[in-house]
DNA sequence: CACATTTTGGACTGAACGATACAAAACTGG
DNA sequence: CCAGTTTTGTATCGTTCAGTCCAAAATGTG
């Protein structure tokens, strides 16, 4: 065999992770990103080959993360209108502790509109994923009487992930909790049976 | 007198404020502004004297052309729903007709946070002033009956301003216009008196 | 304990970065 | 038409950028 790692992969990529997510990728430099995750540059050339991407990867782990703790949530015992108003409060509540960091994928989103097509891929998948869970949340909550039925689930879909979206946004901007309480409180209503 | 300027402030600053708009600030180069604008460096470090001065600019030029036509939507004729209802269709409209540019001030929210205190600065002020005149309309909206009257104003300003954002950002993923759309359609409902 | 293999640290690369220096150019008031 | 002032183009500044190179270090295997 060879010389060992001394370093955890994943634990590399997760600090990274929070390097892109505070600064963005052009913002974040790979000397910041050495200080980041406590590798030379020869490590981390050798592991992740270049910026672009150990950024890919911090997107994917980024997107892992989340896409599990939302499904937990989605997926969760309770009726339709309830997992809604898990999320949106898991949502406001993960902001709270974070002190507004919002959301590395909406960040991406900002920065590189549709121009990078790995990027693009991403997104994609991490917002189809995003919409499927929700989407199903609506169906069942139209069928267990607590989402409005005039809606297509589809739609609520759409209009709930964009809402979170809102939600970090506004949470990165430095919105009191109040306001983001009162957004997902209307926006709840709003999918609520009515 | 002296030699005299051989090309328009404003204009320049609006080049540069497309450039930054598509590329974010750290992806904008002097030299990309250079070709951007067509002034040569002198010229641009002459008349505004750094890249951040001059992104202080575009985002204030921007700002101030965003909230004009934003009054002009709200302040209008019509109830106070129909007027929620115009800012989302010329919201939607703009996106289709600029293949989802998004908006610089999420952008730039995004890609900043609130690290930097002269673009925070930049971005309260904005959000006030959006937040003012929504809050206005829907208490307008409240009197004339076509408004939720269970909900503070200024909470129905902040939905609306979160909403008109997640919009932007949708666009900017490249979302299509008919999930836009609904998206709109289930916020205004939110919005609508019952 | 030597070998093959991989990781590691640090020096280094050329290119691009934001910003400056300076002299020629272009104007106006006198 | 000249003096004074500002703009402009070009060359250049030192720094930082992403990425490479290479020798030393660290392992398992024979």
């Amino acid at each position: 065999m060879a010389r060992p790692r001394e370093f955890d992969e994943r634990a590399a990529i997760g600090r990274a992770m929070d390097a892109f997510w505070v600064r963005g990728y052009e913002g974040t430099s790979t000397q910041a990103l050495c200080e980041a995750t406590g590798l030379g540059r020869s490590s981390i050339y050798n592991t992740f080959t270049s910026k672009h991407e150990l950024f890919m990867r911090a997107l994917d782990h980024y997107a892992d993360r989340g896409i599990v703790t939302r499904t937990a949530l989605l997926e969760a015992d309770g009726t339709g209108i309830e997992r809604f108003r898990a999320l949106f409060s898991f949502t406001i509540a993960e902001e709270d502790e974070t002190h507004g960091r919002g959301c590395l994928v909406v960040n991406t989103v900002a920065e590189f509109g549709d121009r990078d097509p790995e990027v693009k891929a991403r997104i994609d998948a991490d917002t189809e994923r995003h919409l499927a869970v929700l989407t199903a949340c609506a169906r069942e909550g139209q069928l267990d009487g607590t989402v409005d039925r005039s809606r297509e689930p589809a739609d609520l879909a759409e209009f709930a992930h964009s809402t979170v979206a809102g939600l970090r946004l506004m949470s990165r901007r430095g919105a009191r909790r109040a306001a983001l309480q009162a957004v997902a409180d209307i926006a709840l209503s709003a999918i609520a049976a009515k």
